[in-house]
RNA sequence: GUGGGCAUGGUGGAAUGGCAGACACAAAGGACUUAAAAUCCUUCGCUUCGGCAUGCGGGUUCGAGUCCCGCUGCCCGCACCA
C-alpha cells in the first residue's frame, strides 16, 4: 500500500481541459461512410431563448448523453447531434422592442446556447448542428412544403380559426390550452380567415396503424391515440319532411335509431339559413346563433354547462327506420367541426341526449332494455337487449349494430363509417420570423407554387415587425417583396406574406442532421440509409399531440412519395419528467424559483451537476430541485476522487469484492438501458462504500469503477483514466464486462420465516436446490432453533432469499 | 365525465410476489481543529419491546408495497367528439 498526495478534485481546471480537448480532436464526430454498426440517439433540439439554458435540457441531454456514451464504448458508430430551433415568437418580440433584427438576437442566442451546452461535456456532433432559420436549412423545409402543396395535402381554406389576441396571431388546435394560448396565455377567439392548412386527417389512420410498429412509451402511445380519437359507427340520412332533401348525421349507437326522439343541429348548420322561409321563429333561432357565436369554444364546450337550444319550429325530419316525423332543434353542444355538425338524439342511452330532453321535455323512448330511462341515461353496451326496436328485438348491442349498418346500406339510407377527432392542422402564422411560404398569388392562375429552383425564398429585411390588428403579416408591408411575377403566366402577381409555423422546422431536423451540408437534396440517399431511423429519441410529454405527431405526418407523407425509406422517423421514443423548483412547483421567473444551470456548474461543476441531475430521482417523473442533494452528489465525486489516493496492491478483483463488482458492472449497464439512472449511481455509491469497507480498492477496482461512471461524469473519468495511466482518452475504451461465473458466493444469508413472520437467519450455500434444502435444513441445528418445539409441516425455499417454515 | 398514472420515514426515493425503507438529503451526537469549514465515525419509521407499519376497507397466497375487488386523495392528458 502506499500513499499518495494529490491535488484536490477541481472540476473547473478538469472540465474545461477536457472540453478543449474533445473540440480540438473532434472527438464526437458521427463518422460516415463507415463500417461500423451506428446508433442514432436524438434529443430535441432547444429553442435557442434569451434566458439561456434551462435545468430541464440537461435533464434529457445528460440521458442521452449516457446512452450516446454507453454506445460508443460498444462500439458503435454514433450520431448524437443537436442544433437550434430558432425561428418563434420571443425573437421576434424582441425585435419589435428594440428593432434589432431577430436574426441578429437568435446568432447571438445561439452563440451562449452552444456555450453553455458545451460547458456540460455533451458528446454533440457540432460538425452537424443546424439552425432551422439557415436559408439553407429552411430551403428544404420549404421544399417539402412545396411536395405537400403539389400532393393535394397543403390547401387554402376560409376558416374559422383560434386567434390569439396577444400574439395577434392564427394558432393550431393544439396550441390552445383551456382556451388560451399556449405561448402566451392570452385569450383566443374565434376569427374566420384564408388559411393555409395541411391534411393531417388524410394520415390520421397510418399515424395510428404506425404506433402498433415502434418502440414508444406506452402513455405517448395511449395520448396520440386519443387526440386522434377514432370512432366507429354510422352515417345515417335523415329526410326533411316535405322535401326530397336529407339531412346526416354521424353516430356511433345506429342500434340505438328506434329510439331518437328528435334532430339536434349545432347553430352554425347550413339549413337554418336554407330553412328560414320555413322555420316559424327564424327570428328567435337566429339570435340564438348570435349569442352562440359570441362564445369562445372554449365557454361553449364547458362542463357541467345548463343545456340551452332552441326549437326550429316548423321544420321536422323524418326518421328512417320507422317514418316517424320527429323535431329539430339547434344547441351549442352539437359542434360543426365533429361529424357532420347534426346529431340524432336518443335521449334514453345518451347522457347528453338525456339532459337536454329533460330541459326541454322531449319524449324518451327506451330500445334498450336494462336501465330506468326517465331517470338517467342507460349507457351500457355490455348487456344491454334491443327492445322497442322491430326487427331489432331481442338482440344484443353489438349485432344489433352490425345489423342495422347492413339494413342501412341495403336501402341506401346510411353507411358504415369511421370519423376522427384530429382536425387538420392551420399551418400559416401572420408573423415575420418564420418560413416564407413558397406560394405566388396571382389573379390570373390563382394560388401558384413557386418552383423549386427558386427556392429559398429568403426573408426580406424589413424595419417594423410588428404585426397587423387586421391580421396581416409584416411582410405585407414590405411592397418590393411582395410584388413579384407569376411564374405560370408572368403577370404581375403578390407573395404569400404569411409564414410557417414553428413546428415546420422541427418536423424534419433529424434527417438534416444525416447529411447537414447537402446542397442538393435535404440528405443524401446513402446517409439516410445509413443513419436512419432514429433509434433512440427522448423528449418531452408536452410535445406527444404536436411536434411529435406533426413530425411523424411529414415523416409518412415523405415515404409515400419515395423521398425516404421508411414510414416510422422513430423507432423508439421515451419522456422525461420536469424538474421543479425546490419548494415543489413549477420553475418560472413569476415563481422566482428557477434554477440556473450555469450557477450550478460554478457550485459544484459540470460532472456533480449532471450526476445530479440524473440521480434526483426516477428518471420520467417530476422532481423538485434540491441543492442540499446537488452537493451530495458532489461529495461522491470527491469521493470518487480520493480513491486514487489510496489504491491496494494486487492485480484484478480483491477475491470478496469480485462479487460485487460483477453485480455493479451488470446493474448499472442494465439500468442505464432502462433509464434508471438514480438507482445505477446508486449501485456505484454502494461499490464506493464498499471500497471503503474494504480499506481502499485495487487499481482494476478503481478502472472498472471509472469506466461505469464516465458516461454520466465524463470529464472527471478522462481525468482519473489519464491520471491511473490508462491512456489518454476514456471515450472509446471498451465498455466493461461482467462474468456471471464470478457473482456467485460461496455463502450467503437468507431469512428465516415461521409462518411468514420473520424469526432469524441462517447461512446457506446459493446454489442449493429446493430438492437439497428440504433434506438438509430441517435438520440444522440453527434452524431448529429458530423453530422452537413446534412440528414442521411445510417448508418452503426460495434459492438465495428465505425459507418459510410451516408448522403446527 | 373519460383515458392514463401515482400514493412508502422529516425530504428525494429503493424493492423479478420473498428480510420494506437500498442510495442520498436533512437532523442529532462524537473524533480531528484554538475555532469554523472539509473529512471521518455513530444514530436516524413508530413502539408500552409483545409487536405495529407502504392512503383506506376487503380478498387471493406459505408469504402482498407489489396481484384481484371496492373506496379516498393527488397529478397528467382529453373533454358536450354524437
Amino acid at each position: 500500500m502506499y500513499q499518495d498526495q494529490r491535488p484536490a478534485y477541481d472540476p473547473d481546471r478538469i472540465e474545461t481541459k477536457w472540453q478543449k480537448k474533445w473540440a480540438a480532436e473532434d472527438t464526437f464526430k458521427a463518422e460516415f461512410p463507415s463500417a461500423k454498426p451506428k446508433f442514432y440517439g436524438l434529443v430535441e433540439f432547444p429553442y435557442p431563448s434569451g434566458a439561456g439554458l434551462h435545468v430541464g435540457h440537461p435533464r434529457s441531454y445528460t440521458a442521452m448523453d449516457i446512452i450516446a456514451r454507453k454506445r460508443r464504448m460498444e462500439g458503435f458508430n454514433v450520431l448524437y447531434p443537436i442544433g437550434y430551433d430558432a425561428f418563434g415568437l420571443p425573437a421576434e418580440n424582441y425585435a419589435i422592442k428594440n428593432h434589432v433584427h431577430p436574426s441578429i438576437v437568435t446568432q447571438e442566442n445561439i452563440k451562449n446556447f452552444r456555450a453553455q451546452l458545451q460547458k456540460l461535456g455533451f458528446s454533440f456532433d457540432y460538425g452537424r448542428e443546424v439552425d432551422t432559420t439557415d436559408p439553407n436549412y429552411y430551403r428544404w423545409t420549404q421544399w417539402i412544403f412545396l411536395q405537400l402543396l403539389k400532393h393535394g395535402l397543403a390547401y387554402k381554406a376560409e376558416m374559422p380559426i383560434n386567434w390569439c389576441m396577444s400574439c395577434k396571431c392564427g394558432l393550431a388546435n393544439e396550441e390552445v390550452v383551456n382556451g388560451v394560448c399556449e405561448r402566451c396565455g392570452g385569450q383566443v377567439v374565434r376569427k374566420v380567415k384564408s388559411q393555409w392548412m395541411l391534411r393531417i386527417t388524410q394520415y390520421a389512420q397510418k399515424l395510428l396503424d404506425g404506433l402498433d410498429t415502434v418502440d414508444f412509451i406506452e402513455k405517448v402511445k395511449v395520448q396520440q391515440r386519443n387526440w386522434i380519437g377514432r370512432s366507429e359507427g354510422a352515417e345515417v340520412d335523415f329526410t326533411i319532411a316535405g322535401t326530397q332533401d336529407q339531412m346526416r348525421v354521424f353516430t356511433t349507437r345506429p342500434d340505438t335509431l328506434f329510439g331518437a326522439t328528435y334532430m339536434v343541429v349545432s347553430p352554425e348548420h347550413p339549413f337554418i339559413e336554407k330553412y328560414q322561409d320555413v322555420i316559424r321563429n327564424y327570428a328567435e333561432v337566429t339570435a340564438y346563433r348570435e349569442t352562440a357565436a359570441r362564445k369562445s369554444d372554449f365557454e361553449r364546450t364547458e362542463l357541467n354547462k345548463e343545456k340551452t337550444g332552441v326549437e326550429l319550429k316548423g321544420l321536422y325530419a323524418i326518421n328512417p327506420v320507422n317514418g316517424q316525423q320527429i323535431p329539430i332543434w339547434a344547441s351549442d353542444y352539437v359542434l360543426m367541426s365533429y361529424g357532420t355538425g347534426a346529431i340524432m338524439a336518443v335521449p334514453a342511452h345518451d347522457t347528453r341526449d338525456h339532459a337536454f330532453a329533460k330541459a326541454f321535455g322531449l319524449p324518451i323512448v327506451e330500445v334498450i332494455a336494462g336501465g330506468d330511462v326517465e331517470t338517467e341515461a342507460y349507457t351500457d353496451v355490455a348487456d344491454g337487449m334491443l327492445v322497442n326496436s322491430d326487427f331489432l328485438n331481442g338482440l344484443r348491442v353489438a349485432p344489433a349494430k352490425a345489423k342495422i349498418i347492413d339494413w342501412l346500406e341495403e336501402k341506401g339510407l346510411g353507411e358504415r363509417k369511421i370519423n376522427y377527432k384530429l382536425r387538420d392542422w392551420v399551418f400559416s402564422r401572420q408573423r415575420y420570423w418564420g418560413e416564407p411560404i413558397p406560394v405566388v398569388h396571382c389573379p390570373h392562375c390563382g394560388a401558384v407554387p413557386l418552383p423549386e429552383s427558386e427556392l429559398p425564398v429568403l426573408l426580406p429585411n424589413v424595419e417594423n415587425y410588428e404585426p397587423t390588428d387586421n391580421g396581416e403579416s409584416p411582410l405585407a408591408h414590405i411592397s418590393d417583396w411582395v410584388d413579384t411575377t407569376c411564374p405560370q403566366c408572368g403577370h404581375a402577381a403578390k407573395r404569400e406574406t404569411d409564414t410557417m409555423p414553428q413546428w415546420a422546422g422541427s418536423s424534419w431536423y433529424f434527417l438534416r442532421y444525416t447529411d447537414p451540408h447537402n446542397d442538393a437534396a435535404f440528405a443524401s440517399k446513402q446517409a439516410q440509409d445509413y443513419w436512419m431511423n432514429v433509434d433512440w429519441y427522448n423528449g418531452g410529454m408536452e410535445h406527444t399531440t404536436l411536434h411529435l405527431l406533426y413530425s411523424r405526418f411529414w415523416h409518412l407523407f415523405l415515404y409515400d412519395i419515395g423521398a425516404v425509406t421508411s414510414p416510422e422517423p422513430y423507432q423508439k421514443r421515451t419522456s422525461h419528467g420536469m424538474i421543479l423548483g425546490e419548494n415543489g412547483e413549477k420553475m418560472s421567473k413569476s415563481r422566482g424559483n428557477v434554477i440556473n444551470p450555469d450557477d450550478c456548474i460554478a457550485d459544484i461543476g459540470a460532472d456533480a451537476t449532471r450526476l445530479y441531475e440524473m440521480f434526483m430521482g426516477a428518471f420520467d417523473q417530476a422532481i423538485p430541485w434540491s441543492t442540499n442533494g446537488a452537493r451530495g452528489c458532489r461529495r461522491f465525486l470527491d469521493r470518487v476522487w480520493r480513491l486514487m489516493e489510496n489504491i491496494r496492491e494486487g492485480k484484478g478483483f480483491q477475491k470478496e469484492l469480485a462479487p460485487v463488482m460483477h453485480e455493479t458492472i451488470k446493474k448499472v449497464g442494465d439500468d442505464y438501458e432502462a433509464m434508471k439512472f438514480n438507482t445505477a449511481i446508486a449501485a456505484m455509491m454502494s461499490l464506493v462504500n464498499a471500497f471503503s469497507a474494504a480499506g481502499g480498492c485495487t487499481r482494476d477496482e478503481l478502472k472498472t469503477l471509472v469506466l461505469l461512471l464516465a458516461p454520466v461524469a465524463p470529464h472527471i473519468c478522462e481525468e482519473m483514466w489519464e491520471q491511473l495511466g490508462f491512456g489518454s482518452e476514456i471515450a472509446y475504451v471498451a465498455w466493461p464486462k461482467y462474468d456471471p461465473e464470478a457473482m456467485k458466493r460461496s455463502e450467503v444469508e437468507i431469512a428465516v420465516q415461521v409462518m411468514g413472520k420473520l424469526r432469524g437467519h441462517i447461512m446457506v450455500n446459493p446454489e442449493m436446490t429446493d430438492a437439497q434444502a428440504q433434506h438438509e435444513l430441517p435438520a440444522r441445528e440453527d434452524l431448529r432453533a429458530i423453530m422452537g418445539d413446534k412440528q414442521l409441516m411445510k417448508l418452503i425455499y426460495v434459492p438465495g432469499r428465505l425459507c418459510n417454515l410451516i408448522v403446527k
